[in-house]
DNA sequence: TCGATACGAAACGGTAGCGTATCGAAAGTG
DNA sequence: CACTTTCGATACGCTACCGTTTCGTATCGA
């Protein structure tokens, strides 16, 4: 009954919402703005959602889900290296606005809090079991809670570095965290 | 020549900006609020400041120093422990809004951000300069770049489970960052 | 005492975004 | 075709804050 809600309006919206996210952070993110690069009027986006929290919410879950590169090398070292790289290309190029656009924008507002978290969560989970259960697999002596610390400690030393540095992730950056931390930490022996 | 500027309306303004910034963000701090909340008159904040990004930075600026406590206990865990701790009381208690806060408002105005930098920069030194130099001269057989490592990896991993995981940093966990992360890679031998 | 400056209070015009309402047209369903 | 809902466009009143100006008063130095 009725006309039927045009699912593209949905991938404007939530595009255009990521992109401005990006662009200006969470608070400075308006409605209006999002509208103008949408091509939608106010009227769709409220009818879809209530406000901004929900808003935004919505498109941080929309957005392509990460998904690390499956190893391919041969070693744990490459194999680290690769997943470290991985990580620091996607905080640094992609995610870093966003991260640090909704850092701020959690505090006021506990829902969104909520939901971003069970989504970091979420990722976080997605980008260490499958690389990790392979390493295991093929035989690498690890830390029995290896992926546990891989999550706990690579994300959070990218973020520190890009964030409160201000310094880039390039290469030399994740051969450091590879070798002076994370290879010792997670070989068995120590 | 002239009525001298009162010294008490620097401080009111300053410890204004500093608990509204805990409170509310970066983006969503007003200089209105800060009038309201230090007793001062716009006219005496714009006398000062020429805008919002020049009156945080001297906020930050201003705030006390962070200063650790001086390594008293007998033993290198002992004293990890007790510099762990204190960071992430510190960042739990104090920072955490303010560095959440300012991630965002780093972004939009790198005037503001370079600020930042220098400014964390400053007290990461402080906090690891003397601390560890009192280790080494105790005759802890410490990694040589035992310091670097220890800024670059204790307040990424506090400030990642504060922020991102959203859990408190409680005895349990400092233990868990000392035993298990620090001091397998602050020890010589490994 | 006098001149200069700081101070609080208030008002100003301007900008921006909020969330709502109304409208006609479009696009489905039965 | 009749009905229902969506959509874009536009306007609305509202609130908040901006940065500036004016005014009367307070407080210093010379």
């Amino acid at each position: 009954m009725g006309r039927p809600r045009d699912a593209r309006r949905d991938v404007a919206i939530l595009e255009a919402t990521l992109s401005l996210l990006t662009e200006l952070g969470y608070e400075q993110l308006s409605i209006e703005a999002v509208a103008g690069r949408s091509g939608a009027a106010k009227t769709t986006i409220y009818r879809r959602y209530r406000d901004k929290a929900d808003l935004v919410a919505a498109a941080v879950d929309y957005r392509s889900h990460a998904t690390p590169p499956s190893p391919a090398a041969v070693g744990l070292r490459e194999n680290l290296l690769a997943l470290a790289g991985w990580l620091a290309r996607e905080i640094a190029e992609q995610e870093i606005g966003l991260l640090g656009a909704l850092f701020a924008g959690m505090r006021g507002d506990p829902r969104l809090a909520e939901e971003m978290r069970r989504i970091l969560r979420r990722d976080e989970a997605a980008m260490t079991d499958e690389p990790f259960r392979k390493a295991i697999g093929d035989g690498e002596r690890l830390t029995p809670r290896a992926a546990e610390l891989f999550a706990e400690i690579a994300p959070a030393v990218i973020v520190h570095r890009v964030v409160v540095a201000g310094e880039p992730c390039d290469e030399r950056f994740v051969e450091h965290l590879v070798d002076d931390i994370l290879l010792p930490l997670l070989l068995e022996g120590r």
